[in-house]
DNA sequence: GTCTATAGTAAGATAGAC
DNA sequence: GTCTATCTTACTATAGAC
């Protein structure tokens, strides 16, 4: 024995995610982060050959697959933008539990001075977001510049809902934001 | 001689937020604090005995001072709320540097499980900041409630365009929000 | 008040047995 | 694939000279 897996990729991964959320790049140590799994080090090692690096980067790519596939892929399906905008809501609320959880854009932000391993994908991520829901908006008649103010704004809105609710120590900020998502993204001005 | 500060105590607070805002307080090392201050190890631990958490709630102190005496104090004056915002506005840019420089409410957050040193400071700052600045939109002629949402949601945006001014490595979103910050807050609905 | 030197601990990472 | 044991480095913190 000792040759099959203790824990499944997915569930690890799952795992992983969730410490770096609590804890960031650099509060997540391997020893929490063996605790978390129920690996040890050299366990994630062997899974992970380059360290903690390569778990955050993995767990970043993840992150981005689960948000193409659940709320990037709705959107540009040919649904109407009212029903887009109620789908990415309830994925938005699954995707950080209500508002219990922290964004990995946010924890694995590194200082501004120091590109970090993480700053491209974290930035691209952004973009793509931004993108994405803009085109939403301009399918529903608003214009092109309207459009990526809006979705900039509701992206922003989210980060600082999360980061409130985290400081605040209470989830009813990101609660606030997510119902009144489709007013502020397909109000007539 | 040595008897006498290499850094007086208000420039060496002034470096040490700075690196708390670039690093957070697990990436903020004692050799990082060290180079940043041109102070050795010991002579930190020296002005500070309680070493990086004293450190750090110092750090937090003396910006919720900072705040206190820029942003809310002018809010309580007898001058009008459109004059009131606009004042907060020109400090909240000089405090964040036009959107280069992180919230320490959000880089010295702890995550939620382990409480740690900071999160009733950071809570408390966040609460005082809401009722400020929802008491001058009543004064306004805004109701209670809705004078809450949107002090609430003000903050929420502040927060979310520095985090993704800081992942998107431009302070854009920080700018654009500053200049819709008095729309926001004292738009008639 | 600041420094060099160093203790003691925890970090990231690897070796080799099973 | 996982483990214990270990290495090396970096960390927080302290002692003691000037």
């Amino acid at each position: 024995m000792a040759r099959t897996k203790r824990i499944d990729d997915d569930t690890l991964m799952t795992k992983l995610t969730q410490t770096f959320r609590d804890y960031g790049y650099e509060g997540a140590s391997l020893n929490i982060l063996s605790k978390a799994t129920g690996l040890q080090k050299a366990s994630l090692y062997h899974r992970f050959p380059g360290g903690k690096e390569e778990m955050a980067l993995e767990v970043l790519n993840r992150a981005g697959n689960w948000v193409g596939e659940n709320i990037v892929a709705p959107l540009t399906t040919d649904i109407s933008p009212e029903k887009k905008i109620k789908i990415m809501s309830k994925k938005l609320d699954e995707f950080y539990t209500g508002g219990n959880n922290s964004c990995l854009l946010n924890m694995l932000a590194s200082p501004e001075m120091v590109k970090g391993p993480f700053t491209s994908h974290i930035k691209e991520a952004f973009e793509v977001w931004i993108k994405t829901l803009s085109n939403v908006l301009v399918e529903s008649g608003l214009s092109r510049k309207e459009s990526r103010k809006r979705a900039e704004n509701a992206i922003a809105m989210l980060q600082g809902s999360l980061v409130m609710s985290r400081g605040m120590n209470d989830p009813k900020l990101f609660k606030s934001f997510l119902k009144n998502l489709p007013n502020m993204l397909l109000d007539n001005k």
